[in-house]
Formats: structure tokens, sequence, C-alpha cells
DNA sequence: ATAATTATTTAGATTTGTCTAAATTTTGGA
DNA sequence: TCCAAAATTTAGACAAATCTAAATAATTAT
């Protein structure tokens, strides 16, 4: 009963956006996938069926432990190639998305455990998000939205949700990349953009847009790469 | 236009089988990718449509020059990520092909070339079949099966071309691997077996099924692997 | 609370790659 | 040469994943 490929995506998705809300909307989801909320609705089923979602009609997608497992070893997957793409083929953080996207889904157990040895078992990827064990635990870090963040001091960016290369590369030209130090200047409630400090740098104003993409954690430890 | 996943897969052992004859019938494709005859010819126009292939009903298959280009590439990929599967995640040469059949799907001109660069440019890969150049070009060398070949002494390991994981054990147990040094001691015309010595030990009595599946150079040059 | 808007599902069709069974073509032997 | 066997193609069907358009349910705004 291996899952397909565009399984593997739906599965991966749904994971996704359930770190934003508890459960997941056929029209989400379709957003997401880049398909239609009727072939959503559709593959919801197929999905249930084989016991790998939650759905109802009309009430929207969670993830069955099943299903959850599954999502967290194709995001292994996931983050240890975009590593090696990063660590071994020089790809800079910003372009290894899409490639990883496809080195996913090749599923052997063995080709994932020695790659993962080979980049020395790397805790997070060069997004800064956490990388999955073999078994599919992932340590939960205390991250929060630069919009929702109480402290205003020795914030460390944990991770940039969005993946589109544009935005990646501007948070880049400006410092603004995991591991980064940063302080909260200021916040307008007009618009809701945030005035921030990245270490040794001008301030920079942040819109709203941007903002809610951006992670930040309060209490700094190790987790940026160099 | 790309191709798909199974498109490749037919241009790649088309390839394949035209290095035996000249044009692919439809059953020994069939039997190659393990599907029917039938879906073989419904693939065929599609794959002539597509202009990768000249097919004529009843006549059989060869690629054009398009389709060769692009068997190439996917034999590129394909015998590159052996190379990184057995230099770098210390694989066995016996069990890379399966996994490298789905890593060689991957179509990134950029990875595929920065793999190379991290890998030395190799010009062979583990089985000592050669890797075509990034415009598709592949050196070819003078190989002759094992069982044509003319010269009886000083020959050379260069292909196994039968991809069975036990018929690989079987031969790499007794030093039959790319680059190892053989001579022919004597020919059997009963049952076409080939009595061999490879270099430093006993003699070996090789049946026609299996020799036919060994590629051997008549003048051994830098090719095996340490 | 009801109407209007939005979200979701159903129905019916399409594409890709496959299958089986039947029909046709090619080939090789008497 | 001609006929039987083998190879190949056609015809019709199916499963996966998708789509559009229409119908239905849920949400929201007045």
């Amino acid at each position: 009963m291996a899952l397909t490929f565009t399984e593997e995506n739906y599965i991966k998705t749904i994971y996704m956006l359930l770190r934003k809300d508890a459960v997941v909307s056929t029209t989400a989801l379709a957003a997401a996938i880049g398909t239609t909320p009727a072939s959503v609705t559709d593959m919801s089923g197929k999905l249930r069926d084989k016991q790998l979602v939650e759905y109802e009609k009309y009430r929207g997608l969670t993830l069955t432990p099943q299903g959850l497992k599954a999502a967290l070893l194709i995001i292994r997957r996931h983050r240890l190639w975009e590593c090696f793409l990063v660590d071994q083929l020089k790809f800079s953080w910003e372009e290894v998305h899409e490639i990883a996207e496809e080195l996913e889904h090749v599923r052997s157990v063995k080709l994932t455990e020695r790659l993962s040895d080979l980049l020395g078992n790397p805790q997070v990827d060069p997004h800064g998000d956490p990388i999955p064990d073999a078994s599919g635990r992932i340590p939960r870090t205390i991250q929060e939205n630069l919009l929702n963040v109480l402290d205003y001091k020795k914030l460390e960016v944990a991770t940039v949700t969005d993946q589109s290369a544009s935005l990646l590369k501007f948070l880049d030209r400006n410092g603004i990349r995991p591991g980064a130090q940063l302080d909260i200047l200021e916040r307008h409630d007009f618009d809701h953009s945030v005035e921030i400090r990245v270490k040794k740098r001008s301030p920079l104003t942040i819109s709203e847009q941007i903002a809610k993409h951006i992670y930040v954690r309060t209490n700094p430890k190790a987790g940026g790469r160099p």
C-alpha cells in the first residue's frame, strides 16, 4: 500500500498547513497544491480510505497518526536533501526547494539514513526548519510569528515559511536568515508593519505581508548555520 | 514538452535494447519494461508523435537523434547517481541500480552538473559503464562480449550488462568486476561455456547465460575503479 | 433571521498509462 | 508456396488524477 507521488504531496502539504490551523480547508489545500477544490474533495476521500486523514464532508481535513508519520518522513527526506544541496553542492538556500521537492519522493530508508550520516545527522535544514528523525519525531522548538511575539529584544530568526525565491532573496539581502539576531524597535498599528534592527545593520521596516512569514525564537540557542 | 516519468523509462530502455539489436521489437520492449505488448504499441505512437522514436507498424522501434540525446542524458544522471551512492554513501555496486532508477528522473541540469563536479567528473559508473557528458556524448570504448571476443589473453572486464543483484553478487565473489584482469583458458563448444582465469584466482567455468552479460576490453587501459 | 456570499461537493468528462481479448500481419517450416 | 505459429495491433475497458459546471451547504452581513 505504498503512497503515490501525488498522495505524498497531499499529505506533506496538509502537514504544512496544519502548522497554521487546526483543520485544513478544501480551498486552502487546493491553492497550496495548485489544483481545484473539486480535485481535493476527490482525493480527500481516497486518503481517508487509506486511513491517512480524518475527513468529513464540509468539515475539512486533519492527519491521522499514520498520516502524520508519513508526512514527517517525507519532510525528513526533503530537508535532508536541502542540506545536501546547500552543504555539498553549494546551492544557495533560496534555490534548493524545488529540487528537494522531487528528491523527497525517493523512498529508500537506507538511502535516507546514509544521506543523513554523510551530512553529519543535521538537526535543521538550510531554512532553519527542524529535521524529523528516522522514526518521525520532531523537536518542537518554541517559535513564534514575528507579528505575534511578545518579547522585543534578542530575537533569533528561526524560519521563513514562504518559499518564493524573490522574497527569500529580499530577506537574505537584509540579513534576515535563520540564526540572525534581531530586535523589534516599533510596531505600527495602522498597517501592522514592524520596525526591526538586524544585528549590525540599519533599522528596517517590514510589512505585515512579509512579517507573517517570519518566525523567531525568543531564547536564542544553537540552531543557525555558519 | 517535458517527458513524463514513463516516457523517460521507455526511451532509456529502448536505448539499452538498441545496444544489442538494430531495432527493438514490441515484445522485447514490453518484457524489459514489465508491461504488455499492447501498451508498448500505444506508447510507441505517442513517442513517435513527440519525434523521439522512429516507429512504423510491425517494423519495431529506433531512436531519433532527439530520442537518443534524451536517452543519454537520462543515462548520465543514472550513472552519476550510482557513483554517488557507491563513492559517497558506501553502497555496494550490486544494490545501487534500483535507487538510481528513481533519482535519474530528477531533471535539473544544475543538479546534475554539480553532482558530477562533486564526484570529480567520473568517466565510468561503478559497473564500468561509461558516463555520457553533459551534452550527451559517450566515448565508445572497444568492448566485446565474452562469448565473441577473439583474443584469449590479457582481457579486462569492461561491463556487466545484467542488473540482477544475485548475478552481480555471484560475479563479485569470483572477482569478476569492471577493471578485473582475466584470460580465457578454453571454450566448450557443446554448451558454449567459457573457462577463464581471473588474475590471482583459480580457473572458473562460466555458462553461456552468464557469459553473454560480460563485456571485456582487449587492450586494458585505465577504466576500472579502485 | 433571512438573504447573499462563499465554500464545498457532485456529476460528468478528459488524459495518461495500463489491461485483456480479438483481429490482423509477419515469419518460418513443410 | 502456403499454412500454422508467433508477433503485433486494434478495440474496448479501467484506474488515477484532474477539470468545469452545476448543485448544495455553510457562513456572513444586513
